[in-house]
DNA sequence: CACTGGTTAGTGAATACTAACTAAGATAAT
DNA sequence: ATTATCTTAGTTAGTATTCACTAACCAGTG
């Protein structure tokens, strides 16, 4: 799918986003951090914008695997612990991910952008949802809350740890936050 | 504090951030849509980032009202419902807010930027941990869960809460759906 | 000898900001 | 009360710099 030339562009795309804001983001940035000249981008991608397309892309190739795995699972509460858990594993592996990867805002003002953004995380949250109301049919997840109330506060809690985490500048685990707060979830979604 | 002519400014700048992304927010940008020259700007902010600096201060300003209100319930749970009620009521008051406040991305090249909207969003944070902690000991809110927890869930699907309903175009009501996600959060944290 | 992936040199447009000037109103001196 | 001066908030016309992108050329490889 991609080359590997154009590989090393977007994971340089996505460090320069990182560490300083897209307002830095230029072809001329991208291009010196590399070590190659600016024309020699366009050998490569045909505009900036194919370039931020390709990021999102690429974030959707990488988390990928955390969509997946949870089918190693059978039990719903376990599937869910795994959805948090490989998700902040895979973050914790690419932190430059961090940063970019939830703020939507980024990449608000382009048309194409926002919905390629939206079906990535549409995808992931319909897994979540798929989970969680196969648990409430087998009396797994409790039902007296509004499945989509989970969902906000599962997804939106796992987003804020990894928020805070690249705030605070990666200083605490967030893998272990993350098994703190999945086993916390799932305290309070299970039936007793 | 501001004078007129800078909170229309301020006003202005959140406007442009909303609509068309920060890369669009620009001195020239900002001073057509006011109907001044681009050096009016100038007469008074002394530079762009002061302009952005004052964005954020007029969102401490507004969201200020939120944190005053939930003293005037006595009940724990009453308090967390007050302190995500009265911020929706908020945002939903100022749609231009929702794009624009929980997206820390936008600030982040400019260190001065980062501090003055962490320490925004810490001193909100504090609030609500305080409410959990005494309700904890009043045993009106469960011990058996992290407060850090609590907090990270109650937070965290307010903050999604809001970026679902900037992103689909404020189609449904934010505070509607606000009091549905706020009972479904005090179910799961109250004593029973 | 064509293709791939580089180069140098440049383009027009946009950006934050400045210089120099001005008209209207407030303040102060006579 | 009139005149002189200062301040405020605007203007037009620029500046240097940076941006995404292009033209034209070139060296190595199959």
């Amino acid at each position: 799918m991609f080359s590997e030339r154009q590989q090393q562009i977007v994971e340089t795309a996505i460090k320069i986003i990182a560490q300083r804001g897209i307002q830095n983001l230029t072809i001329k940035n991208i291009a010196s951090e590399i070590g190659i000249s600016e024309p020699a981008l366009y050998r490569h991608f045909s505009s900036k914008l194919e370039i931020l397309k390709a990021v999102i892309t690429y974030f959707q190739i990488k988390m990928q695997p955390a969509l997946e795995k949870l089918n190693r699972s059978i039990n719903s509460l376990n599937k869910i612990e795994s959805f948090i858990i490989e998700h902040l594993k895979i973050i914790s592996q690419n932190q430059d991910f961090a940063k970019v990867i939830f703020s939507e805002a980024n990449f608000q003002n382009e048309e194409n952008l926002i919905l390629k953004m939206n079906n990535m995380m549409n995808r992931s949250h319909k897994v979540l949802e798929t989970v969680i109301q196969s648990g409430q049919k087998n009396n797994e997840i409790r039902t007296d809350i509004n499945s989509l109330s989970l969902i906000r506060m599962i997804i939106g809690s796992m987003r804020l740890l990894v928020t805070q985490w690249s705030m605070s500048g990666m200083i605490f685990n967030l893998e272990n936050e993350g098994k703190q707060l999945s086993d916390d979830i799932k305290k309070i979604i299970v039936v007793k």
